[in-house]
DNA sequence: TTCCTTATCGGGGCTTCCCTGATGCAATAA
DNA sequence: TTATTGCATCAGGGAAGCCCCGATAAGGAA
């Protein structure tokens, strides 16, 4: 618990200068140590049960399985270790799924050596890890209608506007919402203005793109 | 020109542990020296042309312009270095391109370090550098006969066509695009229908919804 | 040369976005 | 009982976007 305490790191990325970049970066940190690393999740899998580890940091394109799958592989069976993702993909759209498949941090690839360290220590005390702009935005999502909804925001919409959220992933656009319905385009156009407000999204773009990953979503073994 | 002399060489790319392990590399090879480095498109074209410099190394992803771009920049004015791609992006679609804009070499970033040093000492020679696999498709091609367009449907896409898709799958507005691009709102609709035609997309919201899912990797569009 | 692709734009009609409203209904709180 | 709140429905109007019809110019290929 104390900061004298070495912190031992298992690295997982497909990108070997990467990796050995990583690599370079812990050893100038006198308390922290890579006991271990490999190019895919298959050998992940099969390396880190043998080791003793307090950190594993995974990215999430690893050529033979999605990061994310990992993550939840990891987590299927008891362990002792953190997950720390470090990732080039947007953390708009993966941070908030990799958090709920159980890891307790993700940065992009293009995070200052300093804050990736910095990261790791607060994991290390049991802490999440998040970009500043990216823990704000979660926070609001979560506080801002207080305790309200426990997990997912869409359960702020009403059935009627939960309706067209959903044909709006399917791609349909206002006018067959309005025909699917039968209501007026005028009414449709309000409930996603109501969405648009609860959800937090600005435009018409987002409201989009949130609505595909919702429904792209709906079959993984959550 | 024998083996024995030194090739200077700069990098850019926005990922600080990437250029670290870059780095690193480098110095365990004696007869190549890393001269400078720089983490935007910016930055590297201020400071790129007041070197002495082999071989530029460039990421295709740099935050505030395209890769791309900054390789047709460099070779807008006469000089005498070589330019290798090293990127995360695939090279099915990206490769020619770049080769054509005036790169001699690309290879991804999950490369194995020693062919990433054979490449450079391959582009030193004034060869071209490319994966096994790449060069025998592109020699395919040539010689007129292959699976020509069978993969990646993307790869209809024109340079700037790709250019405006990747906008679009950012979630930016045809407005925006146009900024963005220094083009008329007109031309950018001229892009996107061209998009829509090629990718075989029946309306906008098929457009985002391929854009959104290609800049996120999440499955490559179909 | 002729043809094709690419990149750039315009007109005009229709649709959608986004804002400010409104109405009626039902459940709940004061 | 009255007031409030949330839900579902809709209108008007200006701005923006979509989608069809074009066009022009540059560059490469046949």
């Amino acid at each position: 618990m104390a900061s004298e305490e070495t912190i031992s790191i298992y690295l997982v990325d497909d990108h070997p200068v990467f990796r050995m970049g990583f690599s370079g970066l812990l050893h100038s940190e006198p308390n922290m140590v890579l006991v271990g690393e490999s190019e895919t999740g298959r050998d992940a899998l099969k390396d880190i049960p043998t080791k003793k580890i307090d950190i594993v940091v995974v990215d999430l394109a690893l050529g033979d399985m999605s990061g994310l799958e990992l993550i939840r592989e990891l987590n299927r069976e008891k362990n002792d270790f953190s997950i720390l993702v470090l990732s080039m993909h947007d953390e708009d759209v993966f941070a908030e799924r990799a958090l709920k498949l159980g890891a307790d941090g993700y940065l992009m690839k293009n995070t200052p050596p300093v804050e990736i360290l910095e990261a790791i220590r607060q994991i290390a005390r049991q802490e999440v890890a998040l970009s500043k702009r990216q823990s704000d935005l979660m926070l609001k999502r979560i506080l801002g209608r207080g305790a309200d909804q426990g997990d997912s925001p869409l359960k702020l919409l009403s059935d009627r506007e939960l309706e067209v959220f959903e044909l709006v992933g399917q791609g349909k656009s206002t006018r067959h919402v309005a025909e699917k319905l039968f209501i007026s385009i005028k009414t449709v156009e309000t409930h996603q203005a109501h969405i648009k407000q609860k959800l937090r999204l600005s435009n018409h773009s987002e409201l989009m793109r949130s609505a595909f990953s919702w429904v792209n979503e709906l079959q993984p073994t959550n």
